[in-house]
DNA sequence: TACCAAAATGAATTTAATTCATTTAAAATG
DNA sequence: CATTTTAAATGAATTAAATTCATTTTGGTA
């Protein structure tokens, strides 16, 4: 067996495992697990329905292939479009933006991620590898100093990603696109734990809005003691 | 037929249903949707496979029934662990707690709460009852003057339920149990937001009637510092 | 007690996943 | 290039489980 046929054999067998996993995912997305019969997604995959259980043990397997290529695929776009020499907060804005617009997208497969309890650890990993990007962006912002040290990066990985899939569900639960201001309010959340607040100067009288900010001052000492306790 | 015949009845008939929804979600949960089978359900009822079909037009309804009956207890049990004297943001933290505790303790049937594309609008309600706990809450600080006026309510619902599901699934997957500290982080950075204003967002002038919501705030939050001690 | 209608049963039907004996195609051999 | 060997593909047969429905049982009413 020369090595030039070895890989023409791959190829081949590459392409068709492509060919079903395309099927799967198209099927999947519009008919849900239950709904995508294996009979279709060979039909659409142009082979018998036996060849797709050459490439995946079953049905369950299958979708894991299709999920987990489609995880892999977002980890590379979210690579693509975060620019690593920006501010972290700009990095979190540049991923927030493409993954709540890629969420929205396929919200379809997106739902089949987290359909039922996952059997195999395994069929994570590529969640796990997308959520990396996160974590990476958090880490290069505390190393820079832009960050406190003291972040709460697991507390914000959940904040971050829930909000942002929670808010993608109400957009398409009221048939409505992508909104910017989600990311936008998320962000302002995240930034306005680190914030320090400058302290005013104080010149003429005092107007209702200095007092204002005085008793929201004395407000925010309060809940300060109470979450102490 | 007598009226007292007719309650008995009833009664028999809500006896058995229950029991169909009992075994239904013990299996479900246990098993999974794909997992669980009709014929164990019935069993585990003790009733005939048939009979689920008199109750549950099909095995998706009978998850339907499932999911219902479980947020409708849950948004009883919220309300019950509730106490509306309380600040805005005590009431939130009991309601966060509440929250992280119980889907923590069915994490599987929450989990197919959300499994596929829900075929009906309305296997869903029971679902928007449970949030709307979070928007009363919402709306009665806005109302005292605890939150600010402009409060984005439909933002911060879906940080606060998409932080405590994904929180949820993070201590799921780690093994470990309820951690009080995501509820207070997660508080923590809604305060925040609350206190510092984004510079996009003008505020006006704040009137004499704000000064005194604010003012009756405080004397309330004073109050129940007192109690506490 | 006899009758009727509602409720329940479980065997029969249907649907769809999965298997496997057979065929076809590709690679190795000489 | 013809032959053998191995890998890949096929689709009919098998199996598993949801759903249906003809029949039986039950509870209420007259």
């Amino acid at each position: 067996m020369s090595s030039t046929a070895r890989n023409t054999t791959r190829e081949r067998l590459e392409a068709k495992d492509s060919a079903i996993l395309d099927a799967a995912e198209g099927i999947f997305a519009q008919a849900g697990f239950d709904g995508a019969k294996i009979a279709d997604i060979a039909r659409a995959a142009s082979v018998a329905e036996g060849t797709v259980y050459l490439y995946y043990k079953n049905k369950r397997d299958l979708l894991a292939g299709v999920i987990g290529r489609f995880w892999s695929q977002l980890t590379l776009g979210a690579e693509a479009a975060i620019n690593k020499e920006a501010s972290t907060l700009d990095q979190l804005e540049q991923f927030g933006r493409y993954h709540l617009q890629s969420i929205l997208d396929q919200f379809d497969l997106v739902s089949l991620t987290y359909r039922a309890q996952p059997q195999q650890a395994q069929d994570l990993d590529q969640v796990r590898e997308y959520v990396k990007v996160f974590d990476r962006i958090m880490k290069q912002g505390v190393d820079r100093g832009e960050l406190p040290p003291h972040t709460p990066v697991g507390h914000l990985r959940d904040v971050f990603f829930g909000t942002l899939e929670f808010s993608s569900r109400t957009l398409k639960l009221r048939g409505r696109s992508y909104d910017h201001s989600v990311v936008t309010n998320l962000l302002f959340l995240i930034a306005a734990q680190d914030q320090v607040k400058p302290a005013s100067l104080e010149t003429a009288a005092p107007s209702n809005e200095d007092l204002m900010k005085k008793l929201e001052s004395i407000q925010r000492q309060l809940k300060e003691l109470k979450t102490a306790k």
